[in-house]
DNA sequence: GTCACTAGTGGAAGCGCTTCCAGTTCCACT
DNA sequence: AGTGGAACTGGAAGCGCTTCCACTAGTGAC
């Protein structure tokens, strides 16, 4: 099992293309272009496959990067600490879109978290050092930092999620105002007068937007908007922030939650207060993950297509990487009210 | 924003090794020596780092491979598809706590992901192709083709949860039976006597362990072990198996999942029954995740470590790389009984 | 003073690949 | 038959780094 050997020396060594050609019995450039696509015969490329598929031959990822200066490496930067990252439905979700669809496409995801103890310097380092090709970026918090970074990379990069300085990034982002605006407009068409908000911290794009959706509603309606509770996107924070809901005089009759731990919260904190949604208050949701269906009543909710998304952020940065230019963007995708049993 | 470039050629190169050098006064070897800590003279080292932190010196990746035949990369394999991986909470964890703990290391993590189209090939071609220096498999089934396709590869790997084959493959895992015990423990100690288990599939040692523990606290106690519903570690199978418990006579008083997520199923059936835990069925989970606290009644659970789990493998990974040697294995961490409100 | 020796250094080779360049062949034309 | 060009090919350079080797200059011991 353990060979004592020093590191990353023991291991047969793959095949490499010299033997490739030798086998195919033509020179190396010939072989490399035959397998990459470059000039060459029907037969030799021919002969040059069969003696690949025969060595096993696998092209080493090094040398080639080393070769044509480009790594077929893109960086997915999370600025989050990991510890937050598996909480986060979304960046779950992100993160394993973004790699498979990188992965699909002949790119190798690389996943760049943040160090908690020097936030930015160690992505600085790593982004500076041409070991990607480009990155990928889902952040919600606003950083000036880390954006005046990706500046001075000049590394082709794609946000997920409408950065905050609203820069010349590219980005996609899912339509949070339309979404909120739904969300509130169902409330306020089940007869619901003072709905209350719960939402994250102003500091992320996703929680002004869907304010502003929410304030919209209410405009459009005539109908005072109630209060906004700012907290986080957390079911602690919804359960937190319904306490006070509760306390208020006059009690709202609906919340729109603007992430499904924090609805899903809040229904915690109206149940243990012996109230149940939506006959003493109705629930709304946004994201529908796994939490929506599996909390009781089922929560209604604003479902956002992350996967799509995060498919879509990864397709502008390939389409870039082949061609050099940026497809359209923004991409905003819209998204659609789920309606179950808690409004 | 868009340089209509070729792809990876525009962006201003970072400096090099040669130009550290040069700014140094001393041969590019000596720079090297100096920056990996081989031999140099104080005096030298000291100028030579100076250089790079004035160059923003990051060492290329790709060359340092090159060089040295060696990665400073290891695989991260999760044979599953892209979808699964982020309706589960463990492996999202293990994802990003593997991650970390790599990067800190200065090893870069490659995700390695599973094409449905053609399961193992990629996998495989993956890994033979040098690009990485070692394998960190998180994997839940069992699955003879890749566990002879790791040791074909004879790379340095690491299993996260007991190898199905119980072959000679270093891992790290939970203590899955005594978690189960103590979970079954506490229901019978609640003078349950009827206890059901919901399980994942018995291809995975982690449900196979756990019912192991399940069946062994009911040994101990004298007591009639109650069914074991074969499914799945999901909501859906949580409520589907709910479904069939109420309908057997006797009814069972308790129910051990071996999931949050299946606990959290069952719970949905119950309320959707009128039925109330623990009141009228007590339910014990397993994993003490995020669900765990956002359904009402907060779940009483096994917490599993999954974190330090990750961590231990990554840890395992990092130190034969660093010397050659397997740390101690197999590494099995604690678990710890999380009384709440449903049992 | 000479002799090993050690510590420090620079030159050069080479990791496996791509790609430029110059050369060869072969064909379709004058 | 002679030409230009296209299609293909092999040689060689070079990507940025590590590391072997030969070399120089110091050290202490004799």
């Amino acid at each position: 099992m353990s060979d004592a050997s020093t590191p990353g020396s023991a291991r047969p060594r793959p095949a490499t293309l010299d033997e490739v050609a030798r086998a195919a019995g033509v020179s190396r450039s010939t072989a490399s272009r035959a397998l990459t696509g470059g000039v060459a015969s029907a037969a030799t490329a021919q002969a040059v496959r069969r003696a690949a598929q025969e060595l096993g031959f696998v092209p080493n990822r090094a040398a080639r990067g080393l070769a044509r200066n480009c790594t077929d490496a893109i960086a997915l930067v999370i600025p989050e600490t990991p510890s937050f990252i598996f909480y986060d439905p979304f960046l779950a979700i992100v993160t394993s879109t973004v790699s498979a669809a990188c992965w699909k496409a002949g790119l190798q995801p690389m996943m760049v978290l943040m160090d908690p103890d020097d936030p930015v310097h160690t992505i600085e380092r790593f982004l500076h050092s041409g070991n990607v090709d480009g990155a990928i970026v889902a952040s919600f918090h606003h950083s000036l930092q880390l954006e005046q970074l990706l500046t001075a990379a000049a590394l082709p990069t794609v946000f997920i999620g409408r950065p905050p300085a609203g820069g010349d990034f590219p980005y996609v982002d899912v339509d949070n105002r339309a979404g909120a605006r739904s969300a509130t407009e169902h409330l306020l068409g089940l007869g619901r007068r003072r709905i209350a908000c719960l939402g994250g911290a102003l500091d992320m794009t996703a929680a002004v937007d869907r304010r502003a959706g929410f304030l919209e509603a209410h405009r459009q309606a005539g109908v005072e908007p109630g209060p906004y509770l700012e907290g986080s996107f957390t079911a602690r924070s919804g359960l937190e922030s319904v306490g006070r809901l509760l306390r208020m005089d006059p009690r709202p009759d609906a919340i729109f939650a603007q992430s499904d731990a924090l609805a899903a919260g809040a229904i915690q904190g109206l149940t243990a207060a012996g109230l149940t949604a939506p006959d003493d208050l109705a629930v709304v949701g946004f994201d529908d993950f796994a939490t929506a269906t599996e909390i009781f009543p089922n929560l209604t909710t604003v479902a956002q297509p992350v996967v799509e998304l995060a498919q879509a952020a990864a397709d502008l940065m390939v389409g870039h990487l082949k061609t050099g230019q940026w497809g359209a963007w923004p991409q905003i995708l819209p998204t659609r009210l789920v309606v179950r049993q808690s409004a």
